[in-house]
DNA sequence: AATAAACCCTATAATTTAAATAGGGTTTAC
DNA sequence: GTAAACCCTATTTAAATTATAGGGTTTATT
């Protein structure tokens, strides 16, 4: 499951999504329509500006904007960001790795190969859905 | 990720797998083997059981072996038994549904939508790897 | 220039979940 | 009868997640 950091980004990028004709939006707006922590998303939305999705206005009058196509975000890339590891196992991760204890040989680990497979197949679809599919289904 | 719990039924299951010839398998074997507490063990193999994946002989000379073929042993449900849901959002999930409390109109969420496909994607995979893909790759 | 609005940033506290341990109960081979 | 092995529940510990706190900085407006 995403932890509540990932699932509110998703809201507050679809929110963003959904208001780029406007300047910028508030926290406080975003967090008032979904009913979630003000500063928790604070936090949030300062990671997504880091890692180069949104872009912020400081001052009185200012507030977040997305600086990039929805369809150039992946779920693949906000999960990362926000939860760590797509992959099921540390040792089959590709941007996460460390090697398991329990398993003496990772070349002939069954449970590694299979896992390596299961990645490859859940990035294929994590990487081909985007912020816009989400748009496209509000 | 998977919990320590997941991965250590995996490679309980793998070795129940390997050792399909003797009549039983100690705990203390396995334990030994991957260097995980017995005890934590313990209560993986004993969930397995009651989840009818594996059979056990009390008393001494007792242990426990597979009562099911690695085919019929997909991942999904070795991973729905000991973490819980597979899908991403409690408000998609099929086995462990809750809604979401930031998320005013299920029916209308985008997130909600392209998550039901990414669940049903996923449980594509997930249900077509068996103990039966992972014996082959040791 | 003063003020208020809004994001910026780090640290800490509270809560929840996962992981591990404990301790005795029951069954069975010998 | 005894030791070996699984059975079962509860508790403790550790770690991660979630939330809060508190001030800092920037900027529009008056």
């Amino acid at each position: 499951m995403l932890s509540k950091k990932t699932k509110y980004a998703l809201h507050a990028l679809t929110y963003l999504g959904k208001h780029r004709e406007n300047k910028t939006v508030l926290i406080h707006d975003i967090a008032e329509e979904h009913g979630i922590s003000h500063k928790f998303l604070e936090n949030i939305l300062l990671e997504l500006r880091k890692a180069g999705y949104l872009g912020s206005k400081k001052g009185k009058g200012g507030g977040y904007y997305l600086i990039k196509e929805p369809k150039d975000i992946p779920l693949s890339r906000v999960i990362r960001l926000l939860d760590g590891p797509i992959a099921l196992l540390p040792c089959v991760s590709l941007n996460y790795y460390e090697p398991c204890a329990e398993c003496k040989n990772e070349a002939q680990c069954g449970i590694n190969k299979v896992m390596i497979q299961v990645r490859d197949e859940t990035l294929k679809i994590l990487e081909n859905k985007s912020l816009q599919d989400i748009l496209e289904g509000e």
